[in-house]
DNA sequence: CGGTATCCGTAGGGATACTG
DNA sequence: CAGTATCCCTACGGATACCG
């Protein structure tokens, strides 16, 4: 990733890019996003966050919330009984990210439409706009 | 906050992760992003793009700037002067996506060093919480 | 200038099996 | 329950060459 990496002194656009690249490297995976939501309602363990983020796998729960304490935004709290139980939950700085993934979230649910709509119009560009658009996907 | 309690009828949180999927799919790549910040403060031609979005290749401003435009968040300009110019604009709905991309790059600028320490602590456990953190391997 | 087309390496990530 | 370890496949994306 930053390979050329020298210290860059103040701001500018490249600063900022360069950080956005970092988040974006960062957030932008396919998991991290969803499961930092499942979060922001407080603590979960493994196997409820295995079952409340839909789809993902064991090896990529545990590769992505491994990515994510790694960054400082959430914490793992083993409870050495048995069966074993470990919690995880958002830190300060994993909850100041809250913000602007619920920012995406809201945005996502406004705008989902649209953005089928554009897709429908681009991809078979019929005449007709009132064709039905969406086959239920 | 029982888990045996499912009484969201219509926009519970699975209908939410659902499209915030859809928008990482789409601005979570490498570059989409980057591109629609470079376009914030206006148009741009092909080439301004290309030498603006740092490491970006020919091909992946071509492919990411096609679908963004399929997805209806920039236009797609063509001059046919000689030599041909291409601009690429921000449409409305585009616009709109500005503001939670905005918000997720304010988030990198303001916490990209507690993450990098965090990171650091992570990494090389020393016992001395005052040791210069960031050597710059 | 603003693209396509092609080739190709790598990283992301799913499926499955095993373990403390 | 909460993971590791392994295999394997594909989509992302870089490099390069060519075209209108």
């Amino acid at each position: 990733m930053s390979a050329t990496h020298t210290d860059v002194p103040v701001d500018g656009p490249a600063e900022q890019d360069c950080s956005i690249r970092d988040v974006l490297d960062r957030v932008g995976d396919k998991w991290s996003a969803l499961i930092v939501l499942r979060l922001s309602d407080g603590p979960r363990r493994f196997s409820e966050l295995h079952r409340e983020v839909d789809g993902i796998s064991q090896r990529m729960l545990t590769l992505t919330l491994r990515a994510l304490e790694r960054d400082g935004l959430l914490s793992r709290t083993v409870y050495p009984t048995v069966p074993p139980r470990v919690d995880y939950e958002l830190t300060d700085l994993g909850r100041t990210l809250l913000t602007p993934i619920a920012a995406l979230r809201e945005w996502a649910v406004a705008h989902r439409d649209d953005i089928r709509r554009a897709r429908a119009r681009h991809d078979h560009p019929t005449s007709d706009p009132h064709a039905s658009p969406a086959p239920a996907s």
